[in-house]
DNA sequence: GCACTAAGGGTTACTTAGTGG
DNA sequence: CCACTAAGTAACCCTTAGTGC
């Protein structure tokens, strides 16, 4: 549905989670967190910015990767989260060289 | 104060909109404009997903770009989103290309 | 154990009205 | 015109309680 729907239920299930165990794991109160995870899930409330970030923490994703609205940048922050701190400078490096609005 | 604000703060300026004028071309309310896009801005209030995405179409922003973190995300997605689509392939697979966690 | 939902209370954002540079 | 704020209302999220697979 949105496009925090979409992305959270790739990366949940590509990481083998339940929705409330990724909700408990992210800090969540256990009583909710089934339910809140599944809102989010289904595109029925929105998470603040802070739970978005303590989800992405546990999935091992940068919280911006949820808000991306193409795949192509989603899997380019994907990636990039894992480069170590030359190689990210190699990709930011060629984007800059390639771009030309910026 | 929040990862939001800072961005916000930064690309609007770079833009050189006002809040309340920036706020109004991305379609809030003329009388609430300058009071919402200040309070985002200060970090007293953070604004919906929507919302978001339509500041962003404003400033030829990705929404993502908001949520990022670290400066050299934000840089990267910056330029990633002018780059043509055989550009953004290029810059796509390097990244592939040096990961080595996804 | 899993995904999912309705409904109400509590929290937050949005609006209004206004200050001061 | 600009940045910014307090206070009240409106809107939304979170919690509870529960269903069904």
């Amino acid at each position: 549905m949105t496009t925090i729907s979409k992305r959270l239920k790739e990366a949940r299930k590509a990481a083998g989670y339940s929705q409330e165990r990724l909700g408990i794991e992210a800090g969540i109160e256990p009583a909710s967190a089934s339910a809140r995870m599944n809102q989010y899930e289904k595109g029925v409330h929105e998470p603040g910015v802070s739970t978005m970030q303590q989800i992405a923490a546990v999935l091992n994703l940068p919280a911006a990767y949820f808000y991306c609205e193409d795949d192509e940048t989603a899997h380019l922050l994907q990636h990039f989260h894992c480069l170590t701190k030359a190689d990210r400078k190699q990709v930011v490096n060629l984007a800059k060289l390639l771009a030309f609005c910026g």
